[in-house]
DNA sequence: ATTATACATTGACAAACTTCAATATGAAGA
DNA sequence: TCTTCATATTGAAGTTTGTCAATGTATAAT
């Protein structure tokens, strides 16, 4: 149940750059398309996916595949990890507190 | 510590509605404005906040913070109750969930 | 009734965003 | 080295967003 003391606790933790990297993760994921890549992530069965199989999935182009994964990496909910020709992207644990 | 099995709880619980309400509210939330309105009607000794405390704050324009306050409104993260001349907005369960 | 006050709505404009086509980069194999 | 494959980057077009000025609406006091 809702109380002022929870309402404070939120605002009086947060410095300012807390804040603006809140704004950055929340922006990411405030687009359905890269929503929808996480979460495509999220379920891959090895919890890793490469912009290959994220690619059909949404339907888009490679190339805009690429730039919404760049800005969720930006954005500390992904991390990219290269291995021979393919990038493979994995949650970070921000993300995982987001999404639940 | 991050797990495959942590991931896979996160997608397979989210129906698409709740995907879409998700998007609405990281969106909502992913403005640094917006972000700093719900951060001051959190500090607010009443736990609540009118426009005509938060413009000031803001220094942004009544128009422009009222239109902001409607944004959070209709992603859920606030609600508005009107007694006499005024609007007062309150954090929702949902925003607080979301900001702790 | 008229006026004043608090807030909402509309219209306009610049900036930012999403997407794609085309091209570039970089890694692995022939 | 040359080619191929996976991904990244650039440039451009159309759309959305954030902001303000101007105006509208509703409530309360005179």
């Amino acid at each position: 149940m809702y109380n002022p003391s929870m309402a404070k606790a939120i605002s009086l933790t947060k410095s300012p750059p807390v804040l603006e990297k809140m704004a950055l993760q929340f922006k990411a994921l405030g687009d359905p398309t890269r929503l929808a890549l996480m979460m495509s992530v999220a379920q891959s069965s090895t919890s890793e996916a490469c912009v290959c199989d994220l690619t059909p999935e949404t339907g888009l182009k490679q190339s805009t595949v690429s730039h919404h994964l760049k800005i969720l990496v930006d954005a500390e909910l992904l991390t990219r990890t290269q291995r021979g020709k393919w990038a493979y992207y994995q949650l970070t644990e921000s993300a995982i507190q987001l999404l639940n």
